[in-house]
DNA sequence: AAGATATTTCAATAAATGTTGAAATATGAC
DNA sequence: GTCATATTTCAACATTTATTGAAATATCTT
């Protein structure tokens, strides 16, 4: 991953309704979500949506497909991926010091009994 | 880590000069780096670096001491161990998908022999 | 085709950001 | 105290950012 990919994706995910909306499509899965539930969940304008969604998608970290009049918005899970090798791979002058980060979606699971 | 914090944390390293100073400093280990070496360094203006500093420091990514007539940038590790643990604790839908990432300093050592 | 729903586009605006140049401050050397 | 060095402070400026409201587009339903 390229530094320029990196400042990019770091800066899509560096504003509070970005952030939170990133975590929603993450939890949301790799089938995504439309961007009207997204929007519901998080309490924002459709046209602010459409420019944060703007933003992760530029920065590689989200998708989008149309599906009837809805747009479906997806996590691109390997551009985090990315992003957390590089951030772990130079967080110790460039000498591999951890386990290899790695995010795959996750299927949904029942709750934890208590 | 409050979200708060994380968007700051990730706020400040989403920009070319500051992920440079930010791993330079980590580069440089725990003792740290004079303001001046890092201007030198990145060829960066002393009052803009200063700013750049600012950023860091706020976001608890560097702290600094006074040595003589230099500032001695530090690279604050666990800072940056908090942020990819609150990202990478929430890239799997708040389940914890991947080994813990650590990231401690490393002492010099000599270069691998070719 | 007409109407409803889902989302995007566009223009306007306030606020934040990054850089520069000039001046100030703090420390150390003489 | 005076001078040089290291860094910060301040004001100015161009740029980018996030949000809003109004209008446009695309799709589906009837």
């Amino acid at each position: 991953m390229e530094k320029t990919d990196v400042v990019a994706a770091l800066a899509a995910l560096a504003q509070d309704n970005r952030l939170d909306i990133f975590r929603l499509l993450v939890e949301a899965g790799p089938e995504g979500m439309p961007a009207g539930a997204v929007a519901t969940a998080l309490d924002l304008a459709p046209n602010t949506l459409t420019f944060h969604f703007d933003r992760l998608r530029t920065a590689g970290l989200v998708t989008v497909r149309r599906d009837g009049r809805s747009m479906i918005y997806a996590a691109q899970y390997e551009t985090m991926n990315s992003l957390l090798g590089y951030l772990t791979d130079n967080c110790c002058g460039g000498v591999q010091c951890t386990p290899a980060v790695e995010c795959k979606p996750v299927r949904k699971r029942a709750k934890i009994p208590a």
